[in-house]
RNA sequence: GCCCCCAUCGUCUAGUGGCCUAGGACACCACCCUUUCAAGGUGGCGGCACGGGUUCGAAUCCCGUUGGGGGUGCCA
């Protein structure tokens, strides 16, 4: 039936279903998936969640998970994509130097295969060649008033030629696809059309390839996104016309965006290369991409969805996921990207913080405050803005934001606390530069004002002013840790501007 | 147009005829804690699209309607 045996992977096993019985480690219950992106510029991340569910599948199995490149369209195909095809499935934990990982191939490689079955299926008269132009298809289909190929050529006996395309004979009856996702799916054959295998200049067409491909590849299992199912009863009966028993279907449901749309390049961000700039961690993105359409067992006992990939490999089965399409939501991305970032050891954070600071600024200074920036962080590039303040140009005063100004110098006191206290902590001896003796030092300062006659002042109130004269916001790392790493030099200056402000401030109000 | 799929809080989901007064997570709100923010704690808001069946009993089964999505290429 094959052109060749099958001589790559760990699998011996036939493309016929593999026997029921036999254990979990015996080479006969391993299955065979596949991944067959077609090559564009980036990586869908719709692409990425059905990876995962296929690699998690195929290594339950003690199997193989085969990455095959669908080149055939030449027109529109780089070779440099298929790297950065790679390097997102590495990214994602689903490398090519693992034992379940197999390939690239490449369709394109395979047209002999191709051919050759097209052949068979012509030869058996299961297909046969039409020398109808798609112009004038459409004409006859407008002329007749129905949509579609009417069959025109079934039984004209046209030999092969130039320009002539070679059409599936759709037999009469039904086609049923059991599909592990969503049960029988029934298709009425009368209402799909004979469809090409062949085009006109003698290549297949997608529909031809991939059968023949997971064939030739001992695919056992085609697990894929919803939007192939119509195409599934036309690939189903070619492999019967082939003479091969169909793999397991599984159709898993499309991401969709806020407007509940199939995610597009043009108005989502769909690429996974982006979210990893963005510095989203990949194990976060696998976890959030692996509760799409899914829940993992024991989420709800254990009150989250934050689950590590080994768990979640282990407990993922095709019979539980949702059929209804999902909402790619980044709110709740970058919740589990933020729990993740809390979960990194110590020095691991440090690293992967560090690299996002710009090249001429000191990495031991951030070292000190970065440990505080770690529980607030929602992904990694928010790491240079968060901390700009402590980087800026000898002489170079922060920017200040103009609402967190309001409402930091709107109390009365503000303006004679931020004084007393900025001639305080110049007398502070240099030794007790320090956050905790910047913090003493700013209670025994506040003790003397009162927020309101009668109410007492508390810390969170009596530091906000100090917080905008030295950072310029209202929001950012523990104030005292800051000043501390700030310097009493650039300290005690930034208060001396924003004192300055405020005095003009006030005398034009 | 035709074919196919889908329908539980704003979102992702649990739920496979009685355990459902429908559970969890994210988001949102409030309070507590607090050195701002975050984290943590407590509480709150909020949903079975609609109409018919079947059944002693329906979020769960059936039919229909409505709504959404996908496909309908000599793209993949």
């Amino acid at each position: 039936m094959r052109a060749e045996p099958v001589a790559f992977g760990v699998v011996t096993s036939s493309p016929t279903a593999p026997s029921p019985s036999g254990s979990a480690s015996d080479p006969a219950d391993a299955r065979r998936f596949r991944f067959a992106p077609s090559p564009t510029g980036f990586f869908h991340v719709g692409g990425a969640r059905t990876a995962l569910f296929n690699w998690a599948l195929a290594r339950q199995s003690a199997g193989t998970l085969v990455l095959r490149i669908e080149d055939t369209d030449e027109a529109r195909n780089r070779p440099e994509w298929i790297d950065g095809i790679i390097d997102a499935l590495t990214w994602i934990g689903i490398s090519s130097d693992d034992p379940h990982f197999e390939g690239p191939h490449f369709q394109s490689a395979n047209a002999g295969a191709h051919l050759g079955a097209a052949q068979r299926l012509y030869e058996s008269g299961a297909a046969y060649y039409c020398d109808l132009s798609p112009d004038e298809v459409q004409a006859r289909a407008k002329e007749l008033g129905i949509t579609g190929y009417d069959g025109y050529s079934r039984d004209r006996g046209l030999e092969p030629a130039p320009g002539r395309v070679l059409r599936f004979r759709v037999p009469d009856g039904e086609t049923v696809v059991d599909d592990a996702v969503r049960g029988e799916v029934r298709f009425d054959n009368s209402t799909i059309e004979d469809f090409v295998l062949l085009r006109g200049n003698g290549t297949p067409v997608f529909l031809l390839a991939n059968v023949v491909d997971d064939a030739e590849m001992g695919i056992t299992d085609v697990v894929r996104a919803e939007e192939h199912l119509p195409n599934t009863p036309k690939q189903q009966m070619l492999w019967e016309a082939l003479g091969l028993s169909t793999p397991r279907w599984g159709h898993v449901p499309v991401l969709v965006n806020e407007q509940r749309k199939k995610l597009s390049k043009r108005r989502d961000q769909v690429a996974l290369e982006s979210y990893r700039d963005d510095g989203i961690l990949a194990d976060a993105m696998v976890n959030y991409l692996m509760t799409l359409g899914w829940t993992p067992p024991g989420a709800e006992e254990a009150g989250s969805e934050i689950m590590g990939w080994p768990e979640m490999e282990a407990a993922f089965r095709l019979e539980d996921v949702n059929t209804s399409p999902a909402f790619f939501d980044v709110k709740k991305l970058v919740a589990f990207n933020k729990a993740y970032i809390r979960e990194m050891p110590a020095d691991e954070y440090l690293a992967r913080a560090s690299a996002e600071l710009p090249a001429d600024w000191d990495r031991e200074r951030f070292a000190q405050i970065a440990p505080h920036l770690q529980e607030r962080l929602e992904r990694f590039s928010d790491v240079p803005e968060s901390v700009d303040f402590l980087f800026l140009p000898d002489g170079v005063d922060p920017a200040i934001d103009e609402a967190s100004w309001r409402k930091a110098t709107s109390p009365e006191w503000a303006g004679p606390l931020l004084g007393q206290l900025r001639e305080t902590y110049a007398d502070l001896a240099d030794g007790a530069w320090t956050a905790d003796d910047l913090k003493s030092t700013m209670e025994r300062v506040m003790s003397s004002y009162e927020e309101k006659p009668g109410k007492e002042l508390k810390l969170g109130k009596a530091q906000a002013f100090c917080r905008v004269a030295v950072t310029g916001r209202s929001v950012g790392p523990p104030l005292f840790e800051s000043l501390e790493v700030l310097g009493r030099e650039a300290t005690l200056s930034r208060i001396d501007r924003a004192l300055t402000l405020l005095d003009h401030s006030e005398r034009q109000d």
